[in-house]
RNA sequence: GGUUCCGUAGCUCAGCUGGAUAGAGCAACAGCCUUCUAAGCUGUGGGUCACGCGUUCGAAUCGCGUCGGAAUCACCA
């Protein structure tokens, strides 16, 4: 029970027994104590004058009056406006601390036996990853963290879309023009070098417009088996593939299970006809087949070329049905941009009117592209941030911040390098996971992204300042503990109110599909230790079960910043 | 044009299941390292929460309208 719950039930009491009203728990308004007041939660008793048929002020002083005299936990009031502001005793903070420090599952939440399947990065397999695959990625394995700590079972995929006109198009242009060049030539990365070959046919198709023709030619051929055609698509695709494993790897990513299109794109034929027997589509003489959605405020939404050739929703809705029928899942979150809303608004729509009662349970995480100053990336214009790049240039920022603080002396060359990449990699993935995944972002290429203030490198050093003070205690031979001897401090008692909020934050989180929530948590309670750090002396404290209780507060303080921070994906260091 | 989303400090973002005087960071300015890591801490300035009307004891938050921006509405994926 959280400590709101259980100021609510006390003034759910309290209100029965001054007043006769039954007010269930659920309707007591219970908040934090703004700073500039005095107490811990607060009681908004505005929605309780209905039944007390009295001034604001009255109500609040004789609820505080019942609340003081008959839970001992509840200690002092004042109440102010129509707030009723409670403190609670130090007993009761120096117990709830003491639970959470001897808890080491705490903020995991209990199962809650249901299977979900997230699908993510779903790259295309003719350019190397950028910015906006990065963003992608680190929401799908965050938002994959987050549903796990909440108590689900996960299951993280990714479809790759490895065929198609647009593969080919790369295909066509190195035959042509590139010689017979492979990584190992050009010691360039695979999905870098099919990159250059697919803006090669770009510029190939201005100079004549008929090689799309032969692209075409390609496309047939490989929908026919022809082997020469396959073999030089296997070939890219592993290329591909291999250079996309590092970006992955680079990025602390991993699937539990991979889909490739080519072994999907059949699918949701069946469905097709299906849909037709039952009527909930329909054949135009041309023999294109269609779901008709004006009925719900949509258009017609073609299902089935007149060529009997099936399109993007048709494999959608085969794959759909598959997973769900494969790993009897329960729910399936799609992490897609905004862009797509429209395609999973239709795609939930139609699964409907097939009849498949899951449908509701397919969740669109709708996320909001990456832009640059001067609006969207643009691969003509070369204005694409690239993956790659960008992870590179965060490793040497972190590399110059950490030289120039040379607080890293003595320390292993290899060790440096670990350090560098988990510095530069969490101010990335903080950069881009604080803002509200559904909102569009903003990227400046010309402004580093920032060491200082609200930032990933913020919280990890933090966490690299607790473990100092903790290995210097170590060495000392003080162990930490947790005592009601040693009574917290008004700023120990703030920290101890956030991190009993953790698990709080973890289910809202995972119910707004939000690692921002996360992200904001971890912030507040760098924010708050820091303060606390500044002005309150913890190895030098002499009264030894305070210092004690100091070495407890920071030591509990680190393991929830490392399980907040795990959500998204970053680690911590020890030092830096 | 239809649908959906967005508009909060110079910039980037919190806050949005209605609650007290709207918060951080960056940038600017002024301080704090013989004291547990200054990637830190403290302070100053900076706001018509796009605009209007409504609901309410109370609105940045809910509703309607207006203005501005974005996405989407392919026999592309």
């Amino acid at each position: 029970m959280t400590t709101e719950q259980f100021i609510a039930t006390k003034a759910s009491a309290a209100v029965n027994a001054l007043y006769g009203a039954d007010i269930p728990e659920s309707r007591m308004q219970v908040q934090v104590t703004r700073k500039e007041f005095e107490g811990d939660f607060t009681l908004v008793v505005f929605p309780l004058l209905k039944i007390s048929h009295a001034s604001p002020d009255a109500t609040g002083n004789a609820i505080g009056e019942w609340l003081t005299s008959n839970c001992p936990e509840i200690e002092a009031f004042n109440s102010v406006k129509g707030f009723l502001n409670l403190s609670l005793s130090n007993i009761y903070w120096s117990r709830l601390f003491a639970s959470i420090e001897s808890d080491a599952r705490f903020g995991e939440l209990p199962s809650t036996g249901r299977r979900i399947m997230v699908e993510f990065s779903s790259p295309n397999t003719n350019k190397p990853l950028h910015l906006g695959h990065v963003r992608n990625n680190l929401l799908g394995a965050s938002v994959s963290n987050l549903l796990k700590a909440a108590g689900n079972d996960v299951i993280r995929t990714t479809l790759v879309n490895d065929r198609g006109v647009h593969i080919c198009k790369s295909m066509y242009a190195w035959q042509q023009r590139f010689d017979g060049a492979t990584p190992a030539s050009t010691g360039k990365k695979g999905d870098h070098l099919v990159g250059d070959c697919y803006v090669e046919y770009a510029r190939m198709e201005k100079e004549d417009p008929s090689v799309l023709d032969k692209v075409h030619d390609m496309l047939v051929k490989w929908e026919e088996n022809d082997p020469e055609v396959r073999r030089l698509w296997s070939m890219m695709n592993e290329w591909v593939f291999e250079g996309f494993e590092q970006t992955y790897k680079a990025l602390g990513i991993s699937f539990d299970k991979t889909y490739y299109e080519h072994e999907t794109y059949l699918l949701g034929k069946e469905l097709v006809r299906k849909g037709l027997e039952t009527g909930v589509f329909v054949k135009d003489p041309d023999g294109s087949v269609w779901c008709d959605l004006t009925a719900d405020g949509l258009d017609r939404k073609l299902l089935l070329r007149s060529d009997g050739t099936s399109v993007y929703m048709t494999q959608d809705l085969g794959t759909a049905e598959r997973r769900f029928a494969e790993h009897e899942l329960d729910s399936h979150v799609y992490v897609v941009g905004d862009e797509q809303n429209y395609h999973f608004q239709v795609l939930k729509l139609v699964l409907k009117k097939l009849g498949f009662d899951w449908a509701d349970q397919i969740y669109h995480l709708s996320y909001g592209m990456v832009e640059l100053p001067e609006g969207k990336m643009k691969s003509r214009e070369g204005t694409v941030v690239d993956a790659d790049d960008l992870i590179e240039k965060m490793y040497e920022e972190a590399k110059s911040t950490s030289e120039e603080s040379g607080k890293l002396e003595g320390v292993s060359e290899e060790e440096k390098d670990r350090l560098y990449h988990m510095i530069g990699l969490g101010a990335l993935k903080y950069f881009i996971l604080k803002v509200d995944p559904r909102k569009k972002m903003l990227f400046n290429p010309k402004e580093s992204i920032d060491f200082n203030g609200n930032t990933g490198p913020f919280i990890q050093y933090t966490h690299a300042r607790i473990k100092s003070i903790l290995r210097k205690a170590d060495a000392l031979g003080i162990r930490p503990a947790v005592s009601e001897d040693a009574p917290l401090s008004p700023k120990e008692i703030r920290l101890v109110k956030l991190l009993a909020s953790y698990p709080q934050k973890v289910q809202e989180a995972a119910d707004a599909f939000s690692p921002a929530l996360i992200a904001n948590y971890c912030y507040d309670l760098a924010k708050e230790f820091n303060q606390y750090y500044h002005d309150t002396p913890i190895l030098k404290e002499e009264n030894s079960s305070i210092l004690r209780m100091r070495l407890a507060l920071i030591e509990t303080l680190a393991n929830v910043l490392v399980k907040a921070t795990g959500i998204l994906g970053m680690e911590l260091p020890d030092r830096m």
